[in-house]
DNA sequence: ATCAAATTCACCCAATTGGAGGATTGACTC
DNA sequence: GAGTCAATCCTCCAATTGGGTGAATTTGAT
């Protein structure tokens, strides 16, 4: 029995391009292929490949949005990710919002199958660089380094203050308070208020 | 024994004025008066007054913050708020930070002594407009009339979506998606967005 | 049948926000 | 003394957001 390969891929180039080396090499098939989250999703989950191959730039529910979905409701499969530029904020989402691990379009066929083999054996494909990001997220994540000031300030954005009122509040500049806002965005890997204030929930700042 | 009262207020006339009107006023002594609530919080808390007037429409720390930090050490003390225009949401903030209850500046002395009695037998002067918000409000609370479509936006907000990838996700365009969450404001009585994600996850809204 | 909602969309406008730079001071370490 | 970091402040700019108002369609309940 060959390891089924699944793919959400727009372009239809690319689409039959990875379809067309899957299929010949032995013991894999790529057996359900999708333009869109919206056409596959469904089929995905009622059945499941054993690995999931999803671009990341897709028209309407995009990549990293798909993966949350499928995640729900199926926490086995192996999802990589299928991406043209390696270092992106995406890949990072992806991976935070489970997937496996990731694949350069255009890598070249024999370190492709090297890679399906690798995840199905339980490994996550993907660079130095991005396992490295990654890590330094988790790390963080139990016990995070923000300065005293930025935990003030940040508590304050989940008392739903905005720049003036914390202005006022501190006695300090607008300015200031979003450089360290500006901060505290880089630190926790966020970019707008709303996942702050989410990200402060999780590490216990009210 | 007199009824104490402490007063955080900044503007000069209204401060003697109201501090002139109770300490005329047998039974009643205005003990504290503060032009802000940088003065005036930690005497209040060392040397709590039995009822504290405090002006909503404070430079620096305004007065629903400074309700809410006064509360969290002490839940006994009542604090009514002072204020010129009845239908603020000021007023309905400071209430849901623990204010008990609010007088208008301009109230003639007698109906302002009767509030303060009523006050300090447990009452809670307001006028039946704000009564009405402040009920209409926690009766919403448990259990939240949001329709099936303003909580699937309520979730993407929580998921750190915006607009455009909310439009994107349920096809549906930018501007129905703002009014949806104009919507979604109004019902939760917020402003911000980052509001909304924290009443969200009140509501069990994830 | 009518009225009230929910859902969809549009336009306008002001304010806020987020991102990219850079600068200064003071404190602390090596 | 040099280097680093936190905290403070700044400017410029583009994008997003929030609020107001209005309106069409559909659905559901009275």
């Amino acid at each position: 029995m060959s390891i089924n390969i699944g793919m959400i891929e727009d372009d239809e180039d690319i689409r039959k391009l990875l379809g067309f080396i899957i299929d010949q090499s032995p013991g894999y098939a790529c057996t359900q292929r999708f333009a869109s989250c919206e056409d596959g999703i469904k089929e995905i989950l009622t059945h499941p490949p054993d690995i999931l191959l999803m671009d990341i730039d897709l028209p309407g529910i995009n990549g990293v949005e798909g993966v949350r979905t499928i995640r729900k409701h199926n926490t086995r499969m192996v999802i990589l990710m299928l991406t043209i530029h390696e270092d992106d904020d995406s890949v990072f989402a992806s991976l935070c919002a489970g997937a496996n691990g990731y694949l350069l379009k255009g890598t070249p066929p024999v370190r492709l199958l090297a890679a399906l083999e690798d995840a199905h054996q339980g490994g996550a494909p993907m660079s130095a660089q991005i396992a490295n990001k990654v890590v330094r997220y988790f790390h963080q994540s139990k016990g995070n380094d923000l300065s005293d000031r930025e935990i003030e300030i940040l508590s304050g954005l989940c008392r739903g203050e905005n720049y003036s009122s914390l202005a006022d509040i501190l006695f300090i500049s607008k300015n200031t308070v979003k450089s360290h806002i500006k901060n505290i965005y880089k630190k926790l890997h966020v970019h707008t208020r709303a996942e702050a204030v989410l990200k402060a929930r999780e590490l216990g700042i009210k």
